[in-house]
DNA sequence: TTGTAAGCGTTATCAA
DNA sequence: TTGATAACGCTTACAA
């Protein structure tokens, strides 16, 4: 039913092996040829088989992604990035997700990786998670995005200095009693979570101010749970008057706490958060924004790099800038109200 | 340097054939044979070349999802219910984007999925769309989330039915001069546009209110295309008292256009949307839910039924319910506010 | 520059 | 239930 690659040698009076190399483009082919071998490729409507080509070739074409969530913002805005590279460069884009680490219900993704993808591309696993631990060992052309481990490429933001910028922000404005909302318990360096935590730590003691454990949170990167994160700063004799969200999602949650108890971001209590959501702007948060679609077109970049090219390189760790964008979530503090 | 199938074979003593059949669990294998054949692959680490069994067997094992956006809240929604069911079943995801038809950089889908894939499933690309064509005419199995089309199985909401249950709602609180944020101008029929154009246009003219094209806005489904529909709508002379928009994401817009005029959405102008996006409970927005993950959960496993059974089997379009969920940004219309 | 032909690793047909 | 073996459609030495 379909034609094959000797239809068209055979329209185009040829052997195989010249269609083969006309229509991938080869240099040794003669002009007059190659236009004659295209011409016989058009007419049948040819379409080379995928399939017969990897196995013959041994490379596949396809990289796979591998990420935790889909349908949440930083994970969606770095697969964007992510295919528009790989479709600029014809490669396949293969969709993954993994389960937490407990649930044991989804197929582990390493072993549906082997033989099926040249390269992988993770989008912010923990370090520390077996999971990917079993992926890196597959040794396949791979690049992490928005966490780092050694010798592995990556592509990131400077966490610690993200939340050292944010936190000094709001001291700059005068802030001295300034809540933390956690994305969840720090565990692994390079993490955002660990980062982040380190930078605020680093800003507050840089600036002789003490850090109160009782206006520390975890919100595990959702809205609802900084607003169950906020709702538990809130409920602190002394409240703070500004805080640290690790995430803008967060912080909208955080918001809307504060909200339900008659306080608005900026006036009452400061509130910066960490990335550039759609979502920001709209509800005036200021923040921090990271390059995310950047994130992922710069790795999925470095990943086309690593494939053709025949030495595998070292590995480089990309740090993208990020840049602090002020808000009305964020305001001076009114004199006299931390002393 | 990979185990193949003739090593497995040998180390259980028996032919390629039978360990082919073992390991795919077809029924005429011999109990025993097949457990030999188990513990031999699993010792090897044997696993087995996508590519050679695609080429052999013609299936691809794999289907592909084509999108016009991927880091939108209603598609990386969809595609997470996608995700999940495929994953289920063992099918590679291929992720494809498609561009604006005007815009020509990217390949056409089309080309690249024939002999790559074994179904397809489209995501809210306008019926009309001539990629979307090309992509039918491939005549793969194939449904499409979020328009209808005929002859093309689907799994949609019903637009005018959600429509007109918004405006219904407007009109209940005692509105009579009801805005409307359109998505983009309505083209084709069955497309969100379309149908909630006309679900509107319905539930107003049943109730015996004119319909005012100064007070119909067009917001492209985004928040800041949201936000100028609304300011342009408050630019008139006389407001409306409540407006509704075909989508969350342009009420949230309105909501920022409201708030720049010293307006609070519930108390001076009622707004109501439609999605159910993830921030409306936080922004207090009242809403039309559609069941969007289940939406590409259902169209997957539509999917997949298409793809494992002999027949092509009669289109049928699946029409999912939708709710109303009612929140702060609607109320009662203040007696004699209207006349 | 082009052609010949041997793989690539499965699946599927047909016999046994 | 199992085994031989011919596809599947392409790539790639190697030769010409």
């Amino acid at each position: 039913m379909g034609i094959t690659i000797r239809d068209v040698a055979q329209a185009a009076g040829v052997s195989t092996a010249t269609v083969s190399r006309a229509l991938r483009g080869l240099a040794n082919v003669d002009a007059t040829t190659r236009a004659r071998v295209e011409r016989a490729a058009a007419e049948l409507d040819y379409v080379i088989s995928p399939s017969a080509s990897r196995l013959a070739s041994g490379r596949t074409g396809s990289v796979a992604v591998i990420t935790p969530h889909i349908a949440r913002w930083f994970f969606s805005t770095v697969l964007s990035g992510v295919e528009s590279t790989l479709q600029g460069a014809g490669i396949d884009l293969l969709l993954m997700t993994v389960s937490a680490p407990d649930a044991q219900h989804r197929l582990a993704p390493a072993p549906r990786l082997r033989r099926r993808v040249d390269g992988v591309l993770v989008i912010a696993m923990p370090p520390e998670d077996q999971q990917l631990a079993e992926v890196i060992k597959l040794d396949l052309p791979t690049s992490l995005i928005g966490v780092s481990i050694d010798d592995v490429p990556s592509v990131t933001i400077d966490d610690v200095y993200a939340a050292r910028m944010a936190t000094q922000h709001l001291i700059n404005l005068g802030h001295q009693r300034i809540g933390l909302i956690a994305g969840s318990a720090s565990r692994a360096r390079f993490t955002a979570e660990f980062d982040r935590h380190r930078g605020f730590v680093d800003a507050m003691t840089e600036a002789n101010l003490p850090i109160d454990s009782s206006l520390e949170s975890l919100g595990y990167f959702t809205s609802t749970g900084g607003e169950q994160a906020m709702t538990a700063i809130l409920a602190q004799r002394e409240r703070p008057t500004a805080v640290f969200c690790m995430s803008d999602e967060m912080a909208f949650g955080a918001m809307r706490a504060m909200r339900s108890h008659g306080l608005q971001p900026g006036r009452d209590i400061s509130l910066i958060g960490v990335d550039g959501h759609d979502m920001s702007e709209l509800l005036e948060l200021t923040t921090v924004e990271q390059p995310v679609h950047d994130m992922g077109r710069i790795a999925a970049e470095a990943l086309l790099v690593q494939l053709n090219s025949e030495f595998r390189m070292h590995a480089d760790s990309i740090v993208l800038p990020t840049r602090l964008v002020v808000r009305a979530s964020t305001a001076p503090l009114p004199r006299g109200a931390n002393s």
